[in-house]
DNA sequence: CGTCGTTTGTTGACAATGTCAACAGCGGCT
DNA sequence: AGCCGCTGTTGACATTGTCAACAAACGACG
């Protein structure tokens, strides 16, 4: 009745990559040392994942929907209304910083890196975070009126650029204080742009 | 009295590698390939860049250099000043559209890449593109006040986001038009957020 | 209960690649 | 001329992604 379960090898691989890939970089992550640190031998992923890509494919899915779930908690927390869509853009700025290596697979690889479905989904799943947060601040009077696909897209657009550039350590221009205090600024800045 | 002139070689190099990066991406970018198609042999590049890092981050300089000049170029053209700011932008976007891997290259980078002097004047020069952009488009009434470098930044982070997800093709929503139109949408809705 | 096929995992091997060491020209300076 | 510092080449090596051949485990089915 029950088949045969290849999952925990399989998640323990991509544990093992994430790991990996948050201590050593992206150059850490090969599939010998994946392998080895997932109690399996080198290409053991073979058997779970077509290609190395195909497994960073499901690291990013995996990250995206921790980022996803991230942003819906840290929206939904504060009590206060006028807070909460600040709340939900801090949450993002806050994974990408703390797990830059992480954003910058999902977003920073190879344009032509072939997308897994598993990915796609992630992906609008992500988005769907967004757009809840969007509508939530439409609703609490937070955002103007306007389709909350656009909204935010073009919330996500800031967002994403402002990680980007964080991470990239472009923000850090010559006579500017320290980069958490500018990066909450910006973000504060975008914000009130949007503000109706 | 005219010393050895190592520098034909050098750019050769690099425009090699930047012929073989939009043809094949970057994994066409090999030490062995780039010296072949510069006409030299492998490991002559060992002789002008300490590292394969290097040298990308010397092409990605030149990539970011070419971005400013095009933006300072564009912005200069049109003679009718209310149009200046967004033919500014555009020629961002449509140099990342054209050269998408140079631009990945660039900010898609590992954010543990070690950045070059080199690398870092050619950022503060596209930052200085994008300062004088907003300065004109000020003193055209285009956009309120506020301090430049503020505003540049801003800018920055709204067109490097729209550029990157552009690139990673994740502003191709379902039930949207085509893509161009989208991102032109965008930018034109950003701009809106900005104007007095 | 025994046999078989499929799935999962291991090891061997190979081509590609980044990188270094040793060596060869070549130009300029004394 | 003779030496020295660059520039460039070739040989060699470790690492890595990937595949082929093989072994073990487990359910299906007689």
């Amino acid at each position: 009745m029950s088949p045969r379960n290849p999952e925990p090898t399989r998640t323990a691989i991509v544990a093992a990559a994430s790991t990996l890939l948050e201590a050593g970089g992206p150059d850490a992550v090969t599939l010998r040392s994946v392998g080895s640190a997932a109690g399996v031998s080198r290409s053991a992923p073979y058997r779970h994942f077509t290609d190395k890509s195909d497994l960073l494919a499901a690291l990013a899915a995996r990250s995206l929907g921790q980022l996803a779930e991230r942003i819906r908690r840290a929206s939904a927390a504060p009590s206060d209304p006028a807070s909460r869509l600040h709340a939900g853009c801090a949450a993002y700025l806050d994974h990408v910083i703390e797990q830059p290596q992480h954003y910058q697979l999902v977003f920073g690889g190879s344009p032509l890196t072939a997308s897994t479905p598993e990915l796609e989904s992630a992906a609008d799943d992500g988005m769907a975070a967004l757009r809840e947060l969007v509508q939530q601040a439409q609703a609490d009077g937070e955002l103007g009126p306007g389709a909350p696909r656009e909204l935010a897209t073009v919330l996500w657009v800031f967002l994403h650029g402002l990680a980007q550039l964080q991470i990239s350590g472009h923000l850090h221009e010559p006579r500017t204080v320290d980069g958490d205090v500018r990066l909450d600024d910006l973000l504060s800045l975008g914000l009130a742009a949007l503000r109706p």
